[in-house]
DNA sequence: ATAAACTTTCAATAATTTCTGAAACTACTA
DNA sequence: TAGTAGTTTCAGAAATTATTGAAAGTTTAT
């Protein structure tokens, strides 16, 4: 490993609990993708100091994230482990995955309490609170889902499109407003 | 607490951890999001049964997100507390918060890392790489400010437009095409 | 069927994070 | 100034999470 390659791979775990999964889970992937080839999991333990058991309970968490892919070799009995699709679609598994993680169970939870609530004097404020976070947790989640749906293209030229979406926007108001008259 | 707003701050404590902040901390600013008026440290360490101590250092980490504001009653020695500005403005808070925290630090390292890059063999592939990283960082950086310098009511306007974006997007490219000719 | 080459699991342990509560601190009142 | 009502800090305890490595499992070749 050269010292940048070092330097990603450490700054990724260490970022890596922000993100979601663990240290060692953020090293492998840093490594993985700076890897032009495929790694055997005794090399990916060997280069960066983890248990072997470690490495293979890391795979199988990268494998749930979709984020990683295993390579078979013809004639090699190892498995060989590369990143999975481009980073771009890793970005998008990351977000998918996040939503399912920190925003289904809420929605759900929500979703419950406002069905069964009870009409008494204190809950009515705390009612009307709580519906609000749904309404805001149930958009969150139409338009992550919507930006899911264009193609890697559209989405990186929604993104270059930047504060232009506010241009945008303002210029969709007013053709309804001539639609509307 | 009504079970509904038990159950409602009982979740917020175990999501707490996916958003960034520990159980208590999400406990604490669910409490407040539920309550009508603004509660003192001491209501707070009794109703949710966590130490004096804790509620003081889980109230200054919700201050450093702007999360909550304290209050002072005329005559009244104690500080009271209570969430900071609507729903709209939590959420987007909490999105530049983590913003911050889990994508600033890695622009820097990569920047960092491009800046003073060695240009042997060994590293053109992990240079690529980590360009396409930045950049994909980079854009989404800047998307997310463009999202902020929206008004809550311009956002909620485009989180409802949802899939809508796709269409809005297939239309700006005709006109773009148009004008190009 | 057995051995060889490899992978996965999981109980024990290590590392990290969170929480408590007593002590220190601050600000106001008499 | 001393006393009182409040807040904050922080060292140690408790709880949680991550890691190791030996044992169990799997697959392929002979």
């Amino acid at each position: 490993m050269t010292p940048e390659i070092e330097s990603f791979v450490f700054h990724f775990g260490e970022m890596g609990s922000r993100w979601g999964f663990n240290r060692t889970v953020g090293q492998m992937y840093a490594l993985l993708v700076l890897s032009e080839h495929a790694l055997t999991a005794n090399e990916i333990s060997n280069s960066l100091s983890i248990s072997r058991g470690n490495v293979s309970m890391g795979l199988k968490e990268l494998h749930s994230w979709q984020l990683v892919k295993t390579i078979h070799k013809p004639g090699d009995r190892k498995d060989y482990y590369d990143t999975n699709g481009s980073i771009w679609d890793m970005a998008q598994k990351v977000f998918e995955e996040r939503r399912k993680r920190e925003i289904d169970p809420t929605l759900s939870l929500l979703r419950g309490i406002l069905l069964n609530r009870a009409e008494n004097e204190e809950s009515v404020y705390a009612n009307k609170r709580i519906q609000e976070i749904l309404t805001l947790l149930e958009n969150i989640t139409q338009w992550t889902q919507s930006l899911q749906s264009l193609s890697p293209e559209q989405l990186e030229n929604l993104l270059k499109l930047g504060s232009g979406v506010n241009k945008l926007f303002d210029f969709k108001d007013k053709l309804l407003q001539k639609k509307g008259k």
